[in-house]
DNA sequence: CCGTAAGCGAGACGGTACGTCCCGTCTTGAA
DNA sequence: TTCAAGACGGGACGTACCGTCTCGCTTACGG
């Protein structure tokens, strides 16, 4: 994910690939020992046995470093057929509920959002690295839904599209308000409850 | 809301309530103008006349003293009755994602929050500060709901606040993630969605 | 020695004279366990059970504090009539030089004498404080041995003021030098050597 | 003269030079300015057009910041050879005295003196730095004498050696304390009165 | 014998400087 | 051209003292 123009012929000595991976992996190690507000570039640097200019020659900042070590982690999530759309509303609750849980994710992902309030480039690459990775499973399970006859075909496609932004928004803002603001355990009880609200409505048998 | 035992007789010179106010002020006023990430004690302080010591004699530090200087935007929630439940909700909805999309509170929430996930302390401040101001407006929303005969009555009261929960981190959660995460609007008629589908869930009509 | 115009009526309630004591002895006990430097008047001021302002009241700043907490130690001076010239000497440098030795002394004196460099007010309260007080010896010494002989009568008393504060340079300086520049003992062998230089001179027998 | 061992490979980007000057300069600069106290590193700094760090990486403080700026001072110290033992003594009197007089000495060096009284490391540095390069013209203005007949050669190594630290203390004692203490010129007149003592002594002609 | 004017301990106040930490850039010499 | 090393100018940190300013209370004197 680290800059440079894509294809450049380029001359003198390449760029170590090892020094990438190095930096990735002492980021979220750092972050697990530090939290975010105590990561410092120099430190994640020499736990990588790298120089910082090494490292400012591929990210600009703490910002767009922590993004990208952070998203490979939303790569695990995975939305595997479980039969109805409650279990596979369940199922990514949960999956997503364990990467939040993750010390290096929980404490990486409000921090760089809160930044991203203020950084426009820093909010697409979040929405690119991030967000569209969690955003599949909400369209690969409605799909599937569908399939099953569970949900209605949409007609329009740009409703279609409305409604899954707010379905993704409702599951993924409930997930990370429940974790990180109420600071309380999403378990299966949890996750059980709110998939019957989501399917049912507050109106709900 | 600084520290200091509440009702001590006290010796020497007593603390300027006048500071503490230009304090929070000045805060509100650095947030909006330089962000969370840029703002600094030292030009809190000298906006708002003061010394430097004056300020750590009454806040630990920026997570503190952020927090007490948004939370006093908190009390303007309100949830006046409009007559249905659907009214009640979009109009909650409405309030808040108004709250979020000032600047001191967008760029200041997300970042205390990622903050608090490290430090205890922090966030119990956040939860009494903040999180409860919240909070009361979907129990007296409910209470409300079911007066009119919306809602049932619930009789267990441990299920009832596990269900009052729940709610709030769907909606608050919705809402937050749509703002600062999704980065889209928090309009009427996103409103509406929501709430057609918090009432009748995704099966409904 | 505390300020205060001399002769004033006065009204309202009479300055503690127990506080003033109080707070010089403090002050030499600070400075023998902290030293001239890391000496803070705020220290003082609890070490003597008084609030600072009562020291302000009495004391513009450190440097005049510390020169009247040093200056009584010099009313110990004295110059008992050993019988000789030489012997006199001898014991007005030892004696000078036991006082340096004190560690109260010797933090403070190169200290305030330092600041008077740039502070006449200072300078003269150092000269009237402590200079005199040492300079009266020499002037007595030297008295004491005309009317042994020793010395001859000088008849122009321009002149032998100035002579008298050559002489009074020469020791002061020495033993001091002695003392705190080159760290070394004044012990009696050396008061004994530079007893006959001063009185022989370096082409003395 | 700051510190690090001399020679060492070092890897990394070396030390500036000029920046070793530059403070070095600005810092006798503010000596002038604002004399010992009220100096700040801070001040240095940005005169010296340095950054804080640039000066705390070389200096562990104002102590021996200020021994080193001024040591240069004392490299100026010669003993030219006037002729005779009076010649060259008063000659060397007036040299220390012009050196005092300037105001980065006058106001610094009884400061670090004070200091080194709490100080071991900086009482060597100022003998290292500042009390070896006085002392030897003692030496040299001795050897002279005594190749000129006007002293004896003085057989015992050990009595040699204290009989120079004995009249260095003398010397530079008396025009110290002349300058700073009594605070009165050290000028022609005096430094033959003063020289015709140090000979002759008090019994002299 | 009582009011009033100053002194008192306490501690908050606006400031200044401290010495440290980290930033992001730069300059080395080696690969 | 990259790399590890590390110095660079800069900016903020949180702390320590400064000397001043309220506080509410003694404490003596003079009317």
């Amino acid at each position: 994910m680290p800059s440079r123009t894509p294809s450049a012929p380029r001359a003198g000595r390449p760029r170590s690939a090892a020094a990438d991976a190095a930096i990735l992996e002492a980021t979220r190690a750092a972050l697990v020992e530090l939290g975010w507000s105590k990561l410092t570039l120099g430190d994640v640097a020499s736990r990588a046995g790298v120089a910082k200019t090494t490292l400012y020659r591929r990210w600009a900042g703490k910002n767009e470093l922590v993004v990208d070590a952070v998203a490979v982690l939303f790569d695990e999530l995975e939305l595997p057929d479980r039969g109805s759309l409650a279990a596979d509303i369940e199922g990514v609750v949960l999956q997503f509920a364990a990467l939040l849980d993750r010390p290096e994710a929980k404490t990486a992902l409000m921090a760089v959002v809160a930044e991203s309030t203020r950084d426009e480039p820093l909010r697409e690459r979040i929405r690119t690295s991030i967000v569209e990775r969690q955003k599949r499973l909400v369209l690969e399970g409605r799909s599937r839904a569908q399939a099953r006859g569970e949900l209605p075909l949409e007609q329009d496609p740009a409703a279609a599209a409305r409604t899954a932004d707010l379905i993704f928004d409702v599951v993924a803002g409930a997930v990370v308000h429940r974790t990180l603001v109420s600071a309380e355990p999403v378990d299966e009880e949890w996750a059980t409850r709110f998939t019957r609200l989501l399917i049912g409505g507050l109106a709900g048998d």
